[in-house]
This record gives C-alpha cells, structure tokens and sequence, in this order.
DNA sequence: GTCTATATTTTGATAGAC
DNA sequence: GTCTATCAAAATATAGAC
C-alpha cells in the first residue's frame, strides 16, 4: 500500500528530525517536508506530535533491549558474556544513528516522554546486565558491583561517543579532537577492558 | 546595584530552565517569572534568548575548566592525579546541577550553540588530561590510551549518572533502578577504579 | 532600571474538498 | 489517502511611558 510507504517515510524523517533538534525543536513542518508528504498526512497517520514521537522512542529502545538479550542467549563464559554485551550496546546504537541523541535528550528532559512501554524496555537491558553480573559472582570471577552503575560506565561513554560525532567532525583539526581519527572500536575496546577490570574479583 | 541583582537572578532561573527544557524547550515568559522579572527586563539585560544561553554555556564551561586545571597544580603522582581529576569532573557536575543535562544536549544538538570561547574551555580540560596521562606514560606507569576516550569514559558516565537523577527517582521502587540507594561516591569510586585499570601498563 | 501593551512570526493542528 | 487553506495559540521581541 501506498500509506504504509508514506507512514514509513514519516517515521524516519522524524527519527532523524528529533535526533537533531529535541521534541521541542523538532518542527512538524520540516519533519513533513523531510518526508515529502503533506502535513495534514502527517496528522492522518498520527494523533500528534506526541504520539509520534512516542512511537519512535518505542522502537528505538525496544531495538536496544532486543539486541541486548541475544547475548545470554548466545552462551558462552560471564567475561565474554559481558565483552558481548559492550558491543551490543554499541552496534545498536550504531545500527540506529538517531538512537543516542534520542537517548541523552531523554535523560536531560527528565524521562519528559517515557511511556510504560519503553520504561519496560529499559528493565530488559537491566535485567540482562544483572542476569550476566550475577553468574559472575556466583562462579567467584566477579565481585559485587551495582548494576546500575556498571551500565552506566558502559552506555554512557558509546551513547556520547556516538553522538558527539557531528561535534568533533566540526572541530576536527583543531587539537586534541580526533587526533588519532578514533574508531568506534577502539572505543569499544577500551570500555571492555575497563569493564572487566572493575568488575573482575582481584587476586589477592 | 539592584541591576545586578535582576541579572544575576535571570542568569540562575534561566540555567535551570534550559538544563529543565533544553534551548528550544526554554520559554523566555517561564525565565522572566522564574526570575521574579518582568521580561523587559530580560531584553535589557541580554539581546535575546541565544545571547542568554551563550552567556550560561561559558559560564558552565568555564567552572569545569578551572576545577580540572586545579588538580595538576595540586601535585601528587599521575595515578593520585587521575583519581582528583574523576573528582574533579564530578563535583564541578554536582556543584552546578543544570551542568550535565545542557551539556548532553549540546552533544545531541551538534554542538549547535557552541561558540569559541566555549570550544576553548573544552580543549582546557583536554590539555589537563593529556598532561597527566603522559607524565604517567613517562614514568613507565601508564599505557598509551587515547585521552578522548579516556576523558569520555570518565565524563559520560557522571553525566549521565547526574543528570538521571529525576528519572531515576521517579522509577524508584520499581524495580532495577535505585535499587541499593546509589551514592555519587559510588560512581565515583567505580569509575576511578575502571580508569586507572584500563590506563595502567599490564605487568607481563 | 522597570513596567504595560502590543506587534509579528511561528507552529501545532483541523476543516473540508477531492 | 491526499491536498489546500486556514485557524488559534503560543512565543519572541520591541516601543514607549515612567
């Protein structure tokens, strides 16, 4: 069908019109415009500017939570359990460009926009990191760290990495802002190693 | 003066509104009467609402600079350095509570309102971290690890960590978040742990 | 320095024809 | 499903008196 062509398009230029300007600075005009569809077609397929956004947010942390749980499933030892799970959250973010300024903007607004839905989401992802942590602790290799925090050491680095391209792409050049021209992977890397060696039992 | 006064008044009420709204979120009537001003008086004082916001970034800017450049100027070895610049970094973010939500904006914005004093407060803190890196590296105790990565896995997850505060104490009680109670010194410590692991030169 | 009143523009949203 | 025309509200900014 023609309608599910137009609704798509929307969908995406609307992604990407609230990855760059925010709810607020997203304009309706322009994310129909960016889908070469009239605004009254936009306003047929959703309620709203609300509802719209809403839908985005659903689907772009349902991906990350879908993406995160296929890592136990997969098996393998808690250590390469968790170096997995850094690359989940990395290539998710990667795979969905708009995903981390979506992500950060949320946080800063306070969860403004959280719906139940996308809040249950973010449990899945906790819940996966804790399940990983746990067995880690339970086989002696890991000591016992919140959650929470670990998460956070872990998405928070690739989140503004991720985002922060545009910026550093801009002061390229000048100083010590891609000075080695940095690859996601070395970003990766680096998160991993750190990870586990917080989080790994010391010897002693 | 009693001018300060109103100055100094719209200058706090419209860091709050921005880290609360983000820059097109903001609403110059909600600054006015937070501010307890009529909002003439906010058009006295500052030419319109990007000059205003202009005005916040540098200032915001400008105190993470000046706390990270304390911490080579108080000595110590590179490791007990790196230690005081994660303190730094942290306590320069919960001095100024509105600091870490308009700084995760202004990455997902692009960097949009970023001017050259602001971009020059950035490479401040960058310069500090790459001092106290190679002295390490001199000395034969660090590795050779990119301080952008470094620095990003030191301040996203304080950021992040700062400015989840409201979404965090609103999803409280349900389940994985807050669960244990988390503390600043927490990430704190697990941070600097993380870091020194990841920098410090494997003894093999 | 401070206020009232108002001009101007932008923007989210809808009515109604096809 | 798609478009034109348009409304109504909000929001930035200023003129001009005190």
């Amino acid at each position: 069908m023609v309608s599910q062509d137009s609704r798509a398009r929307i969908l995406t230029a609307a992604a990407r019109e609230f990855a760059e300007r925010g709810f607020e600075g997203a304009k309706v005009d322009r994310i129909a415009a960016r889908a070469r569809v009239n605004k009254a077609m936009l306003y047929y397929h959703f309620a709203n500017k609300a509802g719209l956004y809403a839908e985005i947010l659903r689907d772009v942390f349902g991906a990350a939570a879908d993406a995160v749980e296929a890592v136990p499933a997969a098996g393998g030892d808690p250590e390469a359990q968790l170096r997995a799970f850094v690359v989940a959250i990395a290539t998710g973010a990667v795979a969905r460009p708009h995903f981390p300024p979506i992500w950060l903007r949320e946080i800063a607004e306070g969860g403004r926009h959280l719906d139940q839905a996308v809040i249950g989401q973010m449990h899945r992802v906790m819940r996966t990191l804790q399940g990983i942590l746990g067995s880690g602790q339970r086989l002696g290799v890991f000591r016992d760290v919140p959650a929470l925090v670990v998460q956070m050491a872990i998405a928070a680095p690739l989140l503004l990495f991720t985002a922060s391209a545009p910026v550093r792409a801009r002061l390229k050049g000048k100083s010590p802002f891609a000075k080695p021209d940095l690859t996601p992977s070395d970003v990766i890397a680096y998160i991993q190693d750190a990870t586990l060696a917080a989080v790994r039992r010391r010897l002693s």
